[in-house]
DNA sequence: AGTGCGATTGACT
DNA sequence: GTCAATCGCACTA
């Protein structure tokens, strides 16, 4: 059974909330999905958003440990991070694909398709599939709202690290994390081995 | 005040 | 595999 974590339960840490994350669930009111990839913008890291330091857009990533940061990309798509690090330090974690659990009937509607693996599988569809939305930026994951982070539907597989998808700045650095051989993963073959 | 550009997706060859 | 869509925001002046 799925329960709420803690955010006591977190690792402070960006890259090893990342890999924590692996595993366990993302929850919006009846719809729910497993975290299967993760990418982390680690402290310092010029390929993050809050690497300049705060606006109005990138407020969330400096709030506490466990709060949303929502953003739109590409003048349409919303991507979902989960904040990291102390309040004041601005650092996230990309969720970057779940397998579906709850609800896939509701995802299968907002999505607009039936294919399972089309439902969840890259960042901007998961926001779609689950209903996060710009609303959502900001709020508390670990406080008792409708959006929140679970524990794990089943045990992580072996993880695998990759660099992460779609950067040009800080191209090299591999802090992208999935579960090995699970079809939900996005990306290209070559970094899924 | 104007401009350039994405932490991507999906349609098309 | 290639490529256009699309617009809020940060950056320059």
């Amino acid at each position: 059974m799925i329960r709420r974590l803690k955010r006591s339960e977190l690792p402070e840490d960006t890259e090893a909330l990342a890999r924590y994350l692996i595993g366990k669930t993302v929850v919006h009111k009846a719809v729910s999905g497993r975290i299967v990839e993760t990418e982390a913008y680690v402290i310092g890291d010029a390929a993050g958003h809050a690497y300049r330091g705060p606006t109005p857009r990138n407020h969330s990533l400096f709030l506490k440990l466990g709060h949303a940061y929502v953003y739109v990309v590409y003048g349409r798509l919303k991507l979902l991070n989960v904040s990291s690090e102390r309040a004041g330090v601005g650092a996230g974690v990309l969720i970057r694909a779940l397998e579906p659990i709850e609800g896939v009937a509701i995802m299968q509607r907002r999505r607009g398709t039936s294919q399972l693996r089309d439902l969840t599988r890259g960042p901007g569809c998961l926001t779609v599939a689950i209903g996060v939305s710009m609303r959502h930026d900001g709020v508390d994951l670990c406080n008792g709202g409708p959006l929140w982070l679970g524990s794990a539907a089943k045990p992580a597989g072996p993880i695998g690290i990759s660099v992460r998808i779609g950067l040009t700045r800080e191209a090299h650095r591999r802090l992208r994390f999935y579960e090995r051989g699970n079809p939900f993963v996005s990306g290209p073959r070559r970094l899924n081995a």
